[in-house]
RNA sequence: GCCGGAGUGGCGGAAUGGUAGACGCGCACGACUCAAAAUCGUGUUUCGAAAGAAGUGAGGGUUCAAGUCCCUCCUCCGGCACCA
């Protein structure tokens, strides 16, 4: 027999395959479609490695499948090329951006043909292509047009190691999450998208996906919603008042202080009743010196200045409360002012016992209180014990901290004895509040200081201001520069290119300067499934019916890295693409698969400072393609992240070794005999529906189960080999391919039917029966399918190794398990 | 602190409430070989000669029966976090 020679068989095929175009993907026809997609990658210099080819092998399975199933299937790829990754690459190795990108997609793109990935090429996409980020640029116009795209001067995140602006979404607990910089807050015009505005739909929707609940969670973290109410404070001896958000209006009588943040308006309003003031400027400096992360970790001391002669009323309890800045007070988190109860918030807490602040309890635990005080509280009469238990749960506090939780309210007047949860609405009402939702979410800031991305279209005009720059002009194209490294001036190298800047304005015909800041890397991203529908229409984004053919996407699989950042931009872009009507779904993505990540040996993260960094072109040099897919999948479940080894490497390879002697075994005068074709059917079984879960270890663990079995004959009957084969197919596309072609087929077999099972063929003809005594397994047997339960019953009874526990026994009652177990409880 | 997920042999991991450890790796022994590799076969949770007993992070509970369901706790991983 000739010998397995990965090398060999898999360079024929890729060829082969390119040649006859064996992935291209028809628009339409009778079958039922499948959009599988997995998250294109960026294409860096590093290549692939053995994460994408986890994520892509793994899409790949599903899609071959589906394929085989009859379905019109959508699997492609392209490139995710604009951004920093690709940019601060090409700073490095000084070449230009647009020639290391078209070096590298051209590596990738070999890398992923070699592991037989069965996209369709002829729809790669690039987003840093003209014809592509025309279309990016023309959703940015109708975001614009819908208003929901801003100019804004606020301060923003910047990291000055990468010199841009940055979102939120782009910060790693305060840091940049590029390159670990401390982030600033710095004043500067930018551009910023209201994501904000479709919070509420985002938070919602995700209840109609098929997702992985974590992700969910995690998305309903990052936007974060919290219901609360505004409620006003009047100043005593001033014409206005402090707003603050607060969740819980319930503990309104325990305010004893109100705190604002120390960049907050109000404070340069109020300096004239201010008798401090030159603490609190020279506080205010010392906060705006501090980064995020200095004032925001957990767990720092509190600092803050009374604002001395001011005072403001408890609009409840009518008593007056002194006025703080503070820093733990954020100026963008709610409305960037609280009314402090220290009796019930740790943060609150800190701060009074710091600055030794009135402490009052007004929520009761419920697990403390008693069923007299409960019903004194309810009923409105309280005597001297029970003010005097009231007295020493409030000092307990004092003594050991807050309680958070809900309860009945004390000291809070005519509210006393009433539910916290219940009394919140009427308390809202009762002071002139009003309620209020809140989110986490921040809107997106959207544009880089930097180079490598999609100019905004956008011309800022003397006279007519900001001018859209028509849709019949799109795209703006990228100048090519020779220096394209970021300045520290605040903007873009492109603000330095007088030829590109200075244009028309499209209004009036006059001079006008070319907006010069960029879109994040995140942009192209946010639609490009989109495109794969339709990736030469040259008059629109995607056809109204390519679209309504192929969306939504059905699975798409990558990253849990993405969650709060990609998948939340994309489901907000789409959604706003719903509501202009270019798409036909309110959500993008229907299901979502997340990998998990492949470590280095012995579990650590694999880094190239570590040295542990398998490269899959190795692999697939020294073990072929097959072997590779095969590990990969066979290493444990899909999402969870496992260690590579190259040791159980070497199982994959013996695995698709055996298969390849197997041919030897074929023979087409052999019959199937009945616990082979019992065997056939559990697989298919097990096998269809595994692929179709992603659990893809146990599909592949059937598969071995199933060759070891064939192994054992003396000979195969060729129709049973030839459908294993097919079953192997979306595993080992290569290995599938060969051993078709060598038993006399000529078409590929990844244009075979998936075999469909019969499940009254699944069942095996005996049945194992288990026999146990008080719930411990005592004996086994085995008898014919068909056998009732008063003959199994028996049988199990009088079994040796049952009946020595039963002597001297009364038999309390026997429970039957259908076809599998007897189990005998004694009394 | 809050929200998720997970803890099972030497290792990666299997188990619709019903025979725990499938499949693979590793290891041991055997066959083949002058020998080795490869391959094939047998064995491999622990204790025990065996009968048997114990056993899925710890402790309780529900059940005829619990890795699986419930409660309390511990550890690890991921996300969020002075979020009012």
């Amino acid at each position: 027999m000739r010998e397995y020679d990965h090398k060999k068989i898999e360079e024929k095929w890729r060829k082969e395959w390119k040649q006859s175009r064996l992935y291209r993907t028809e628009d339409g026809g009778g079958k039922p479609k499948c959009y599988v997609l997995d998250e294109f990658p960026y294409p860096s210099g590093e290549g692939l490695h053995t994460g994408h080819t986890r994520i892509y092998t793994a899409s790949d399975i599903y899609a071959r499948m589906k394929r085989m199933q009859g379905f019109n299937v959508l699997h492609p790829s392209g490139w995710d090329a604009f951004g920093l990754p690709a940019e601060q690459y090409a700073i490095k190795n000084k070449i230009h951006p647009s020639i290391s990108v078209k070096k590298n997609t051209e590596r990738y793109k070999e890398q992923m043909d070699r592991v037989g990935l069965s996209y369709d090429w002829d729809r790669e996409i690039n987003t840093s292509e003209p014809e592509f980020y025309r279309w990016t640029q023309w959703i940015f116009l109708k975001l614009y047009e819908k208003g929901l795209a801003f100019e804004s001067f606020e301060p923003i995140n910047w990291c000055p190691s990468c010199q841009t602006g940055l979102a939120n979404e782009d910060l790693e607990a305060g840091l940049c999450e590029r390159c670990g910089t401390a982030i600033e807050k710095k004043p500067m015009r930018q551009w910023i998208l209201k994501i904000t505005d479709y919070a509420e739909r985002l938070l919602n929707d995700l209840n109609t996906l098929d997702w992985p609940e974590s992700m969910k969670d995690a998305q309903r973290n990052w936007i974060g919603k919290s219901e609360g109410a505004l409620i006003h404070f009047r100043i005593n001896n001033f014409d206005g008042h402090v707003m603050v958000f607060t969740t819980r209006p319930d503990t309104l009588c325990g305010a004893t202080y109100l705190v604002v943040s120390p960049e907050h308006a109000l404070v340069d309003a109020l300096s004239p009743l201010i008798t401090n003031m030159k603490d609190v400027i020279a506080y205010r400096t010392f906060t705006a010196q501090k980064t995020e992360i200095d004032r925001t970790a957990d767990g720092k001391e509190k600092t803050g200045v009374q604002l001395l002669g001011v005072t403001a009323i408890n609009p409840a309890t009518n008593e007056e409360m002194p006025v703080f800045i503070a820093d733990y007070v954020l100026g963008h988190v709610g409305v960037g002012a609280i009314m402090a109860v220290p009796a019930h918030d740790t943060r609150d807490y800190d701060f009074a016992k710091k600055f030794d602040l009135p402490i009052k309890a007004v929520i009761w635990n419920g697990d403390t209180a008693t069923k007299e005080v409960v019903a004194a509280l309810k009923a409105g009469h309280t005597s001297v014990a029970i003010e005097s238990v009231i007295h020493a749960y409030e000092d307990g506090i004092k003594q050991h901290g807050p309680y958070m939780g809900s309860g009945l309210l004390i000291n809070s007047g005519e509210y006393n004895g009433m539910n916290s949860v219940d009394v919140k609405m009427r308390i809202i009402a009762d002071v002139g509040g009003r309620p209020k939702v809140t989110y986490k979410l921040r809107d997106w800031v959207f544009s880089r200081q930097r180079y490598w991305g999609d100019p905004i279209p956008l011309i800022h005009c003397k006279k007519c201001g900001v001018v859209p720059v028509p849709e019949n002009m799109l795209p703006v194209l990228l100048p090519n520069v020779t220096s394209y490294a970021p300045t520290d001036t605040g903007e873009s190298p492109l603000a330095e290119i007088a030829e590109w800047v200075n244009t028309v304005c499209p209004k009036c015909e006059g001079p006008g300067k070319r907006e010069t800041n960029t879109m994040p890397q995140w942009a192209g991203s946010s639609w490009y499934y989109l495109r794969f529908m339709d990736p030469h229409n040259t008059e629109s984004l995607v056809s109204p019916e390519k679209e309504k053919y192929w969306a939504p996407v059905d699975i798409y699989v990558g990253g849990a890295e993405h969650v709060t950042r990609h998948l939340i931009y994309a489901r907000f872009w789409h959604k706003f693409l719903f509501d202009i009507g270019v798409v036909s779904t309110s959500e993008p993505f229907k299901r979502r698969c997340g990998v998990g990540l492949v470590l280095g040996e012995g579990g650590v993260k694999m880094s190239k400072r570590l040295g542990n960094v398998i490269n899959p072109d190795d692999v697939v040099e020294r073990f072929g393609a097959d072997t590779l897919r095969i590990y990969e999948m066979f290493m444990g479940p899909f999402g969870q992240a496992i260690p590579w080894s190259t040791e159980n490497l070497i199982g994959a390879r013996r695995f698709v070794e055996r298969i390849w002697r197997l041919q030897e075994k074929r023979s087409d005068v052999a019959v199937e005999d009945k616990a082979t074709l019992i065997l056939r059917h559990q697989t298919i079984k097990k096998v269809t529906a595994d692929i179709e879960d992603f659990a893809f270890n146990t599909a592949i663990s059937q598969l071995m189960i199933y060759a070891n079995h064939l192994e054992k004959l003396s000979s195969i009957n060729s129709d049973t080999f030839k459908e294993f084969v097919v079953l192997l197919a979306p595993f080992a596309p290569y290995v599938a391919e060969e051993i078709w072609h060598t038993l006399g087929e000529s078409d590929s077999v990844h244009k075979e039917l998936w075999p469909i099972f019969d499940e009254t063929k699944t069942l095996s003809e005996a049945l194992a029966i288990a026999v146990q005594v008080n719930g411990k397994l005592r004996d086994t047997f085995s008898i014919a399918r068909g056998a009732g339960e008063d003959e199994i019953v028996a049988l199990a009874g009088r079994r040796e190794g049952v009946l020595k526990w039963l002597e001297g026994k009364e038999i309390k009652k026997v429970i039957y398990v259908k076809d599998k177990l007897v189990n005998i409880v004694l009394g």
